[in-house]
DNA sequence: AATGAAAACGTTATGATATAACATTACGTC
DNA sequence: GACGTAATGTTATATCATAACGTTTTCATT
């Protein structure tokens, strides 16, 4: 949890993720944030970018929207999955070593140097499969 | 190579992203279909998600873009992962069942029971990262 | 061939996501 | 306190995607 030198605005961005049980889009968090001054689409862009660069936060492709990291006590690891849910939006975002070297080795074989992975799984978790099967 | 009964507008979008060494965007396949006579964005997007239905064309969430199946002749398959060039912007289309199985189980093992992924590795094909070490 | 339902189509408008560009303000360092 | 850098506020605009509606095409059934 070290809040190691935050700007006001990224500090807001950070926390409104952190607050929220579900990813954010940028938009959502733009409106949450207007009590606190914030008027404009790049002052939460800005402040997304700083924290993804610093993995305080990850933003899910597949959905346009963002949420904090929840290993941040881990420190930096370079490849993070995700397991959402369609029906409750729950996310878990998974680490596993043995999982990215796998992931490295496919990408080695085709020939290419991987930076970085989007790694997005939907379904939908246990309790939403039981009690909503139709989604 | 089953064309099975694509309409025209289907069959217009599938032969430009055929013919597409890299994914595009759904306004750039508008565009080429312009002489067509194509006009508006519904009709590329209504072709798209037909086609990736079929799965004849998948989405690149992670760029906005859309590319032709590189594996029609193999019918169809319910996870395909991306390696995609951030330099030349190349994709390789990769299918590994035991890839597959290992990314269930991971879902599995946070009480996801998985619908569809979208797994995207970004790098350098080894020819960018060599001429090109710096993107 | 006539017909009726479903799919595809064309079109307009708008919603949703993201960034360019530029002037201003805060902040650490000398 | 002067300077350089980072962060901020703001306006405008670019980019991506879909809602809604009326028309046309397709095609199985009569």
């Amino acid at each position: 949890m070290t809040d190691l030198k935050l700007t006001k605005n990224q500090t807001l961005v950070l926390s409104v993720l952190e607050e929220s049980s579900i990813p954010l889009s940028a938009y959502t968090i733009l409106e949450r944030l207007s009590e606190h001054g914030l008027r404009a689409p790049p002052q939460v862009y800005r402040a997304l970018d700083k924290l993804l660069d610093l993995g305080l936060a990850h933003k899910l492709a597949s959905m346009n929207s963002f949420l904090a990291c929840q290993h941040t006590q881990c420190g930096s690891h370079r490849v993070s999955s995700f397991a959402i849910c369609d029906g409750c939006e729950q996310v878990c975002e998974i680490i596993n070593t043995e999982f990215e070297r796998n992931l490295n080795s496919l990408a080695n074989d085709v020939g290419l140097q991987p930076t970085r992975s989007t790694i997005e799984i939907h379904g939908l978790c246990d309790q939403c499969a039981s009690s909503n099967p139709t989604i």
